[in-house]
DNA sequence: TGCACGATGAAC
DNA sequence: TTCATCGTGCAC
């Protein structure tokens, strides 16, 4: 299986965010390969970008989005659940693609619609913050047989707080997909 | 050292 | 609309 190499990420957040819908995300852990099919992705474009937790700088926690493009920046979020990213661009850009829904391939079992179900039911916690993506046991790849889709958007999920940076586009689904947020 | 709140999800 | 639940970041 071939996973999506380095330069794939070294590249423009929303082209990568738009690029990954389709693909296929693949975890293995307890011996058990877990995977699924993203359907909806968000880009963070970096400091700038008032929605970015890179946007308050350097810090422990998203020291991961500021490094090389192509690893894992998972986060902690309302006490409960885990969110996933792909950091993307050259190293010292803060930007990332939050992994907001899937759809189950293999051995998924629970919900995988938005960001904190698809890491319960991927089994994706804070060990896996600072992963490389293109290591053998965590990584995402172009399935075999891809389906052809249309490409919807339209503005990030729960950023209000973001000024005009709420507005804009910056959120990818495949159109009609049955696994997509219910606010917008 | 303390405290307000969040890139959520589910219940009511 | 409210609440669970706790790490992070910033104020003091």
């Amino acid at each position: 299986m071939i996973r999506l190499p380095r330069s794939f990420y070294d590249r423009d957040t929303i082209m990568v965010a738009r690029e990954l819908l389709g693909k296929t995300l693949v975890h293995v852990s307890d011996g058990v390969r877990r995977a699924g099919k993203i359907v909806e992705t968000e880009a963070y474009l970096g400091p700038h970008d008032l929605a970015a937790h890179s946007s308050r700088g350097l810090t422990p926690r998203t020291k991961v989005m500021f490094g090389p493009p192509g690893h894992a920046y998972v986060y902690f979020i309302y006490g409960i659940y885990f969110c996933m990213n792909v950091v993307t661009e050259r190293e010292g850009q803060a930007a990332a693609v939050l992994l907001r829904a899937l759809e189950p391939i293999e051995n998924v079992d629970g919900r995988t619609c938005g960001p904190g179900l698809l890491c319960r039911a991927m089994k994706i916690d804070r060990r896996l913050n600072g992963h490389d993506l293109l290591s053998d046991d965590f990584f995402i790849t172009t399935p075999g047989a891809a389906e052809p889709f249309q490409t919807g958007k339209g503005p990030r999920i729960g950023v209000d707080y973001a000024k005009h940076w709420a507005k804009r586009h910056l959120r990818f689904y495949i159109r009609g997909n049955s696994c997509l947020s219910r606010r917008s």
